[in-house]
DNA sequence: AGAAAAAATACGCCAAAGCGCATAAATTGT
DNA sequence: ACAATTTATGCGCTTTGGCGTATTTTTTCT
């Protein structure tokens, strides 16, 4: 299963989901992607759009990745040929 | 299906597979995302890491979207319960 | 080969992301 | 309620992504 990130509120709801099930703090998340408790805070709250290798050094500390797939309404993933 | 995309670089790249399979200019792709056609270069390119806002866009325009999901070796898609 | 279209680069500029450092506000736990 | 931990903000500074404009360089098509 792997959730769609639309927006950068989306992404960062995922990320602090993620997070807190492995019951980590922001300092902790912070020190495992090589950044700051406060741009984690704002990650997580989607207001301040980030920068890309900012998402992917956080998703890697997670062991999460980006999939890109064709947009579907709903949670589907019914999708063919596209690349 | 959906294609992993961990770095810049292999998200340039399905991007441009993307853009190429619908016959698109950069220019055109530029257009529909409401950037410039040397973005959409550099982007593709993946050596300037790119802001979360401007893949966005450019996967929107593309009707292609962002999917997070558990980090799987190879290409498979087996993942349970992360979040 | 030559022309035309597309893609890659260049340069100065501006906006803003993330930093260090620090503190306020909110949660959690006893 | 109180202390301790965690999270949200603040401020000045540096870095850099994307813009406008424009020019190469590369690819595509007669």
């Amino acid at each position: 299963m792997s959730d769609l990130a639309r927006t950068p509120r989306q992404i960062g709801t995922l990320i602090q989901r993620a997070r807190k099930k492995r019951d980590w703090t922001q300092k902790q998340l912070a020190d495992r992607a090589g950044l700051r408790q406060a741009t984690i805070s704002t990650i997580e709250s989607g207001e301040k759009p980030a920068k890309l290798d900012t998402i992917l050094a956080v998703l890697s500390a997670l062991d999460l990745e980006f999939r890109i797939g064709a947009r579907s309404r709903g949670d589907a993933s019914d999708i063919e040929e596209i690349f």
